[in-house]
DNA sequence: GCTAAATTTGTAAGCGCTTACACTCTTCTT
DNA sequence: AAGAAGAGTGTAAGCGCTTACAAATTTAGC
């Protein structure tokens, strides 16, 4: 199969008998063009099936056809999920994802955001999954020149979309608290070692302001740093019981780090709710299963209105109006890992 | 922040006081450059901060400086791993990812195959992640210029790296022919209406081989295309209960399937081992905790090893040497879904 | 020591696209 | 009905890099 010789912006301004700065003109949709030549450019450009080449465009000073997605890692749940999501919307109009995970890893994390220029050359927009940014590196995104949009960052300069993740941890507490259990322990907070992410943060706050609202206070041995993975509530759940004291319900940050702690609880012959009631946040597909009361939220939902707003702020490209928040909803399904204290 | 003015090859030059393409081929490490010059270079370089930029060079006929990652889906525990692990690689070298998941779906599929000098435009490579290819499309793969590496395809004119799934899915079913059951049932196939997975077949074979080596035979009402997912198990299974009839045991094609069908199971009342044994293929982050005897593969490293094939043939880029096929090991671990028949 | 060959360096022509600017035609004005 | 304003189109100059090819320099050969 010989290559196939490019098909350039030349070959479709021959063919429609027109300029090619009128057909790179057709076809970008700009104004002060002829429907007739709309029409003959469109025509010429399907019959020779013109794709433009996103390098030159790029370097000519157009868009490069792609945007980024960046993500604390790429393995948990709610990432894969948001990821694919995303990626959907922005393949089906016609943008290349460039996926991009942190892997929990400062070093990564300072690559990244410290040389946004890498980024704005070869990307016309990101898409930023619950990372934490720092004041400054927020200001440089806004002025890189890309577009941005998130999921689940709150106060920032672009249009995001989350769930209120103070609220669902204060709804999830309070269903802990309104079973009789008083004595709670979080799991939650970011990766040892890890930058500590927007969303664990907003959800200790949840868990604190109800604990507060009930007169009771938080005991520092009770709030785990488990990260958001299995693996780390499995860990910090074990810390809990052997080094620590074993509480009377344990509210999870996410659903996978309960995973990890009924694991954990397995491990040393306990489980839930006989010992300690357990809940989440998410609604993993598993969660069912194993019978998680949890707070479920859409995910997919976040990641698809999230692309969908950035493709939108990619073509308005005009005065940025006011950047928007978008809330969705969470909702408590109570399943078997909480119950009534005795 | 004023966007700084792009360092440009220009500058370097100008600095080190040689020409633009004395830079460019210190730059990149060609042959016929003196050392001297290769220092000043280096040295004016670093000094400016000077990062090439990938659209004027993919333009000029250099490189894109990135890779694709195609995967039949983004979501299941395979693909995710192993794009984790991948991008991991790709992101240390210097190589931007880009994602493209094919979602099981037949159009995105020809979309993507049907117009590889799209592809080959923006990126250097591909990375296959079990994907059914056409003969035709496999001759068009390795003609279009494109670096290519696969996880999990066998017999392709590129390196590949993977499991021996026959093998992999004899052994299984052996395990459970040897506790004595002998009314197999499997749960893999390709998600109904997607396309056959390379994979699948192969594991399906092993199945069959395992059985006639045995001299049983298949009952056609006991193989199930179930896809690779939990909800494709789930299906697969209540309609194998309920419309069908209960085998003996059950091999299915991955642990995601099996905790679908660990689901379907419970939802009638039934459970494993005591209705049935069951077995699947992964080991499964999950696996462990709900006690699924399965056949372990290392996805990581699989992930890890194509991307650093892809990179290699990247570098090499030379007369291509004969593709080479890896095979990592599997290890089957017997937990508590299989037992013997009583 | 002088030419032939090899090595290093520079010149200049694109790669395919965008865009400022110049140039036609049409339309309105008055 | 003549000039201003605007719509539609074309010309040409890059964007920053790679790469023949030519030029300058060094090295080798006899």
């Amino acid at each position: 199969m010989a290559k196939a010789p490019r098909v350039t912006i030349q070959d479709v301004a021959a063919l429609s008998g027109l300029s090619i700065c009128t057909v790179s003109r057709a076809l970008r949709g700009l104004p002060n063009v002829s429907e007739t030549a709309q029409l003959k450019v469109a025509d010429a450009a399907t019959k020779l099936g013109y794709k433009a080449s996103s390098a030159a465009s790029r370097l000519a000073g157009g868009t490069t056809g792609s945007v980024a997605i960046i993500a604390p890692t790429a393995t948990s749940w709610f990432f894969t999920q948001a990821v694919e999501a995303a990626e959907e919307v922005f393949a089906d109009s016609g943008f290349d994802t460039v996926l991009i995970s942190l892997r929990n890893t400062p070093s990564v994390h300072r690559k990244v955001f410290g040389d946004l220029d890498a980024l704005s050359q070869r990307v016309d927009g990101v898409l930023l999954l619950n990372i934490a940014l720092s004041d400054d590196e927020i200001d440089a995104l806004a002025s890189s020149g890309l577009a941005v949009a998130s999921v689940g960052m709150h106060n920032v300069p672009w249009d995001n979309v989350g769930i209120d993740n103070e609220d669902a941890a204060w709804k999830a507490t309070n269903h802990l608290l309104g079973l009789g259990h008083w004595d709670l322990a979080i799991l939650s907070g970011r990766e040892p070692g890890a930058r500590s992410v927007v969303t664990a943060t907003e959800r200790l706050s949840g868990f604190r302001r109800a604990l507060a609202e009930h007169h009771l206070t938080v005991d520092p041995d009770l709030v785990m740093d488990a990260g958001s993975s299995i693996e780390g509530g499995r860990r910090a759940m074990t810390e809990l019981i052997e080094n620590r004291r074993i509480p009377s319900a344990i509210f999870a940050g996410c659903d996978e780090t309960a995973f990890g702690a009924l694991m954990a609880l397995r491990d040393l012959g306990l489980s839930a709710p006989k010992n300690v009631s357990i809940i989440g946040i998410d609604d993993h597909q598993m969660s069912w299963f194993l019978g998680l009361s949890t707070m479920a939220q859409p995910v997919a939902d976040q990641g698809a209105f999230a692309a969908n707003l950035l493709i939108e702020g990619l073509q308005r490209s005009g005065p940025l109006s006011a950047p928007a928040s978008h809330v969705l909803d969470t909702k408590l399904i109570e399943r078997k890992t909480t119950r009534r204290k005795r």
